[in-house]
DNA sequence: TGAATTAATTTACGCGCGTAAATTTTAGAT
DNA sequence: ATCTAAAATTTACGCGCGTAAATTAATTCA
């Protein structure tokens, strides 16, 4: 391993007793050489530390092998986690996943598509902001390099979209919270920046009528991505208000709620399903640190592993076989209800 | 801006009426070019989309604008801030960060070293996990690339460290807990991987004696990074049990306080400083999530920004000037006293 | 207006690798 | 030992840019 330094793939054939052409080959993939030669290259990577290098092999390979990952906020302890499951499902695929965060802004956004334009990307796995990010710009990327989008959809845009079912499970813990206390109102953000919210509203709807029931909807004014800042503030307004016409209070997210329960102990107002609880308050994305709260959130938990890697092995096929799918597909997965303390 | 397709800087110098190598310069730092040639330059370059090749331009550049920020774990929030920070110093003195997480394990921060190391970067700024990096494999990096340590120190390894002050903000908190109430015990992992973690156990010790009190540690088996699962159930059970001598329980980082502040809440027991209350609990590190947890954790917030970009700017010295520092130098930061409603 | 300075151009080479075509070698079967 | 298909080699070119040296053009100041 100490012996002279190996500056390039033609000293590395020379010491390896092959040719680079071979070589090459190789490192594009391994099984398209014999076993035996294979061998012989593994033995002299053991004994001389070289390895192709990337810019060079990039700039001449038609396509690379990396796929550009964005998500809008690694502050966020969801997206963290289902970024973390797509660069796994990415690595595991062979490629090299390049994760983005737009940090909460979609300027950051159109800059971190900008960026991966540069990097020539094989493809592109978008968590993107929705009504805040620009459709023809996504359009318009996804021309030059497929892009599967997830979490959030855009109609129209990139080759596929992955989420999750938001009318499947508002549907589910309106059922639940209907059928073991009071119905539920629903407490949202005024403006929300993301499409999920919009379905869920809409969800939370359609499920109250159809158990005969009057929804109400409770927005919070507040921009930005501090929910719980929003939700402790706002919620606690109403909490103190005592604006609910009802003991229960569904949020739109787990951060709102996370901010709501602050509000509630801060307020003495005793949150839960059990005997003297003043409030039932439930959330939605089980949220890493819903298990946590005071009491634990009841929640719908989203189901991150199988979004994060359908959405990769469709942008996968879609490298593998080089073709566009001829239509648009979205594929929406079931939330599961999570029964805590809450509600 | 809808011209013809611009494939190189060749063709992109054909259309701007300039020769290849002055906008080679130009691209390399545009203050090196005339006022009215930079103009032109930036004319064209609105009505013809072209940038260079990166791939193209790594090859042939000496040394590459990249910085490598490798932090332990980004689904921990803390983490993902300073990583944040961290990003756009890079960002603002010109560089291109590319964050890693190493997702917990050691290994994944040998393979991010490992990954690094083909990119070719300037420099790397690193928050090791500590105990179980490798602290030969480190100081062999930085033999070829400098490398700032941040957060997390390792004795001798990378050019510099930068983090915050354990021993001064540890002193804070006992005191104010000593003054406000009962002296503190204190809780912890038993087997830490980060060395935080023992300079915090180390200055508890000798704050306690200096303050004339009796010193309680707890530790928590357990292993991994659910913190807040170990703090929840260990605990819980050390609370349940009566198990600490006195009502103040300082956690030796804000997550183990925040499952321990569920645990309490399960278990029925008030925390705070208030009447009434039979805990107090005290946290370190204001996890953006402290300010939530029911009730508010009184913990000690560490300069996130300041150390990040102390560490940023150490490491712009270096490749400014282009000559690693006479002897190793570690800036510490003192921490700041949160008081919120806990303790 | 001229000389002195600064900036841009021309020319040329190299970086490390992908890749194609033609040729030679090797392996596995008869 | 012979044949054949598969694999490796030789040769050669190109990718898009950095960079250096020599030359020419443009600017600044006297």
């Amino acid at each position: 391993m100490v012996q002279k330094k190996i500056r390039n793939m033609e000293e590395f054939a020379a010491v390896s007793g092959l040719s680079r052409p071979t070589l090459s080959k190789y490192f594009n993939d391994p099984d398209s050489v014999r076993r035996s030669t294979r061998e012989r290259i593994e033995l002299a990577l053991k004994q001389y530390d070289y390895r192709p290098n990337v810019y060079a092999v990039n700039q001449n390979r038609r396509k690379t092998k990396n796929i550009g990952v964005v998500v809008p906020n690694l502050s966020d302890p969801f997206f963290s986690e289902i970024g973390r499951e797509v660069e796994q499902a990415c690595i595991a695929a062979g490629y090299r996943p390049i994760l983005l965060s737009s940090h909460g802004t979609p300027a950051q956004e159109r800059d971190n598509l900008e960026l991966l334009r540069s990097l020539k990307p094989a493809g592109v796995l978008l968590a993107p902001f929705g009504r805040m990010s620009d459709p023809a710009d996504v359009a318009r990327f996804n021309t030059q390099v497929p892009v599967v989008l997830f979490d959030a959809n855009i109609e129209g845009a990139g080759e596929a979209f992955v989420g999750t079912d938001n009318f499947q499970s508002i549907d589910l813990i309106v059922e639940y919270l209907c059928r073991s206390g009071e119905p539920p109102c629903f407490f949202e953000m005024k403006t929300p920046t993301n499409p999920n919210a919009n379905k869920r509203r809409q969800a939370y709807l359609e499920s109250m009528e159809r158990h005969g029931f009057t929804p109400h909807i409770f927005q919070a004014e507040g921009d930005g991505w501090n929910f719980e800042e929003i939700g402790s503030t706002e919620g606690g307004r109403l909490i103190s208000e005592n604006a609910f016409r009802t003991n229960t209070v569904l949020c739109s997210n787990d951060r709102l709620a996370i901010g709501m329960l602050s509000a509630a102990y801060r307020l003495g107002r005793k949150v839960g399903h059990g005997e003297g609880c003043a409030l039932r308050i439930a959330g939605h994305d089980d949220h890493p640190f819903s298990r946590f709260t005071c009491p634990s959130l009841t929640t719908i938990a989203q189901d991150y592993s199988a979004i994060a890697n359908r959405a990769a092995s469709i942008l996968f096929r879609i490298l593998d076989t080089d073709e566009r799918p001829a239509r648009r597909e979205e594929t929406l997965f079931d939330g599961h209800l999570v029964m805590r303390d809450s509600a």
